[in-house]
DNA sequence: CAGTGTGAACCGATTCACAGCG
DNA sequence: CGCTGTGAATCGGTTCACACTG
């Protein structure tokens, strides 16, 4: 977007790809859980397997941190465990606020899986007056007037905008005024942000059309081979959408066919 | 990976590309919001910046949906919709089924986001004996026991899993012996399905840790230009050093770091 | 002539396949 | 011999730049 240029160009040497970093955390779950096993070591095709990715991407990713394997026998687990930890950073603490302590702030405030990696969650906080010292996963709701103070008291640098969509602009522009310089925005909108700021966003409801695509293909391949045909014809601009090669089938026990759009 | 094998192979004509498919709805979004605030129309370069794209990738995405686009004007807002929503299957109703109701499974439940598209909960359900019958959402908790009844009345083919992650893998099997082909998943755990059936996933935490990743590496470029020489240095074999975020150390002769670990 | 639609160049990520090493 | 580590091939996606059109 328009804050594009976060020029990622500098430092070369320090290039562990975005989509490795990506898998790290996936990698650092599988070997925890070997770890709490007390499995001493495994090949690239178990931790794959157990990572749900191939082997050879696995070998290539940890290739780019180092060469921490021995040929012939694989990866010591513990070993890896803290090699990963440190490259993500998880081996310093992490204060965390969470911003809108609706349904999902709270979920979140109770999630374990935060605080077993680097993370700590240093403040609750909504805008709603009513919640304000409500306690949530057994630490008060602070009302948002606390926001600067608790980022500076706390050198929060990472914060989680929770709140409903209308609010999450003006909440991540205090946040990042106030210092936090890594948002996680789970409000179904597009920051902008300055650069230098970075943002992961989550849309659940983005996961679940992405699901639906997929699904409704899955129903027109029943009819596919013809469909095929249809759907090269379809290319037509015909205003009137009376075509539609897309099969709006959909199996089900019932095998019922949903009315397909009045178009 | 292991879902592999849907074997898209031909049907040319059909082809959207996935990275494509994940980022309509995000267009989807952008659009309805200027369909509620009634403009007719929006070029590329508009459209692209409220969708945070640059404009080359949105039109690029749009050519595979078909021409839709007026050139020397821009894209008909409600058409491009309507072209979107279908796309993605979403002029038809989707029922879904929640299954493990904790505060995540609460806010999936009252999140607002999934019945505004085509999704439709059709119930929620819980192993807890003690939720059966209370209201989340106003609807209540349906015990597990119901779970495949519940799927095949409902002709449910998308299944959200938020319970822990220890039961999502059997959950899992049974969602998909009761005839769900699509899953979100959001227990922190791979699950492996048949050939046929869809998994995406969503890690709170994962999130979180890449972007600890980036901070960190933030943190670092402060004594960046000097550190910018010193890892050219590093290409050596260097002395097992210093901790300093930087590092991506061919691993020495055993070179062993000292096990800081915690624990 | 503004703005779409798209071939072609580019770039990053994945996969292959095997050399190298314990 | 088994398994890592990695160059080389491949693939998919992004960006560029411009021909084309309403």
């Amino acid at each position: 977007m328009a804050t594009g240029r976060t020029h990622r160009p500098a430092t070369r040497s320090r290039g562990i790809p975005e989509a490795t970093v990506a898998r790290l955390p996936l990698y650092l779950r599988a070997l925890t859980a070997l770890s709490e096993r007390s499995v001493p070591t495994v090949s690239s095709e178990e931790l794959a397997t157990a990572a749900g990715v191939n082997s050879a991407k696995l070998r290539k990713d940890f290739s780019y941190l180092g060469s921490y394997g021995t040929r012939g026998v694989g990866y010591d687990v513990e070993y890896l465990v803290y090699q990963i930890s440190r490259e993500l950073g998880l081996t310093q603490d992490w204060p965390v606020v969470i911003v809108g302590i609706g349904n999902l702030g709270a979920a979140l405030a109770n999630y374990g899986g935060f605080a077993s990696r680097g993370f700590r969650v240093a403040a609750l906080i909504d805008a709603d007056p009513a919640m304000a010292g409500k306690p949530v996963a057994g630490m008060p709701v602070q009302h948002s007037d606390e926001l600067e103070r608790i980022i500076s008291d706390n050198g929060v640098s990472i914060g989680v905008i929770a709140t409903p969509a209308g609010a999450a602009q003006q909440v991540c522009e205090r946040l990042v005024a106030a210092g936090v310089t890594s948002i996680l925005n789970f409000a179904p909108t597009v920051l902008s942000v300055p650069d230098g700021v970075d943002v992961r966003k989550v849309d659940l409801s983005i996961e679940l059309q992405i699901l639906a695509f997929h699904e409704q293909r899955k129903a027109g391949e029943e009819a596919a081979t013809e469909a095929a045909l249809a759907a090269a014809a379809e290319r037509e601009g015909s205003t009137d959408g009376a075509a539609d090669g897309t099969a709006a089938h959909r199996k089900g026990p019932d095998g019922d066919v949903p009315a397909v759009m009045p178009a």
